[in-house]
DNA sequence: AGGATTTGTGTACAAATTACACGTTGTTTG
DNA sequence: CAAACAACGTGTAATTTGTACACAAATCCT
């Protein structure tokens, strides 16, 4: 340990900060898991059981296990609080601020994931969980708005560029449906018809509608994501 | 705990790994230090100094202190190494595989950072540490060379969008050396006049000759970036 | 001095982005 | 049930960005 430390230790006493065990520094893992519902990007949060944040949500987070590989801890927070397997998750970075959390020192790393709501294998067996929509979100747990921003962040540039969001949607859907997906993503209004030609030259989409000769002017189209394309884990 | 991670603890009873102590998880970072120099990019290398990798180089890192904001550490790191304060540095991210470090269970997240190797201030004491070429790059201690490749990624994409290059370049440059230090980035040539057009639609640069009127084809003319511009820290 | 190389600049074409209009289907409601 | 209204599907023109490519002046090499 550096001296630096040290005067820090010093400092951390004359602050009376005596509650906490700075030396032993824990690890943790903070899900931001998003969904799509009634035109609104959704986030899963849950009351925070600490009393200094007694009226606040928090993210989806774990200490992780002396066994398991960092990538794999938020599988198993997935796991644990949706009851779903397979999803797509993605590391997003870590936050490692000395007084983030109130009664220790906690380095946690997070991971955004997109569910569908809809999905028949969703458990959210914990009544403390709830779907928040993100645009509402104004304040969370410890420095977790700090990190679902950074989530949103990272989502919206990925969802330019790699078909990711189609995690959030049913298997069927209409092009309306996922244009307001973007707009909530995006926290944008998009022209209707320059983003139907930018999907279109993205061609990712199957048209369930194309076997049949052409059946023109038809409201509520639906389309699929071409097989393969869906992506799961990154 | 849970009793999964129980289990892998016998497993690891099982398998003999005796010498660690996997219950007490150490953190680290290390820094993926980017420089140019005769057109090849660089990363400074430092050898390693454990047994298991005696032959092998490693990224230049540190455990981090427990009175130390994570996002500090890496400053603190470079400055120690290269004397350097001012410079820009990014998280990239974390990689925490249980058996990453054969001495114990070691989670580090990784920065990148770009600096101009001909900086005055520069100084490399530690006569361990060098300069390599990142294209020769073939292997490295722990898993030090998939943690520069995450940052080398990252720069690519970086590099595109936002003027952080410049960190790794004097203060004037010829366009030539702009195109150099792209291609070295990229690891792909480049048209020399579409090139120029994209940089100049960009708007970064600053032509140290416009004051003076008209003087045309100058071969090696001098640019500058914009005041302003300059990215030192994300 | 002459030839090869490098530097600076510009043009023509293709592709993508943006702005914008019309006819049809479905829904609401008096 | 029909008229008014809103939402859906498609297309076109102008602008911007990306790509391929050619020539003249300055520098380098021998």
């Amino acid at each position: 340990m550096t001296t630096e430390a040290l005067n820090r230790l010093k400092t951390a006493e004359a602050e009376k900060i005596t509650h906490l065990d700075y030396f032993n520094i824990g690890i943790s893992v903070d899900c931001v898991i998003f969904g799509f519902e009634k035109k609104e990007l959704k986030v899963l949060l849950i009351k925070s059981d600490l009393e200094e944040f007694a009226d606040k949500w928090s993210l989806l987070g774990d200490l992780i296990d002396p066994f398991e590989d960092l990538d794999s801890a938020p599988y198993r927070v997935l796991k644990q609080r949706t009851g779903l397997d397979d999803v797509f998750l993605q590391q997003v970075g870590s936050f490692g601020e000395v007084k983030r959390h109130p009664s220790g020192r906690v380095i946690t790393t997070a991971y955004y994931s997109l569910i569908n709501i809809r999905n028949h294998q969703l458990k959210i067996t914990d009544n403390e969980v709830h779907w928040h929509t993100v645009a509402d979100v104004k304040d969370l747990a410890f420095d977790h708005k700090k990190i679902m921003d950074a989530c949103l962040k990272r989502l919206r540039v990925q969802a330019m560029d790699e078909p990711v969001v189609f995690n959030l949607l049913p298997e069927k859907f209409s092009l309306r449906e996922l244009q307001d997906l973007y707009q909530s993503i995006l926290g944008i209004k998009l022209d209707r018809r320059n983003f139907r030609k930018k999907i279109s030259l993205k061609s990712w989409l199957h048209d369930l509608d194309e076997m049949e000769n052409n059946v023109p002017h038809r409201p509520g189209k639906l389309y699929k994501l071409k097989t393969g394309l869906k992506t799961t884990t990154l």
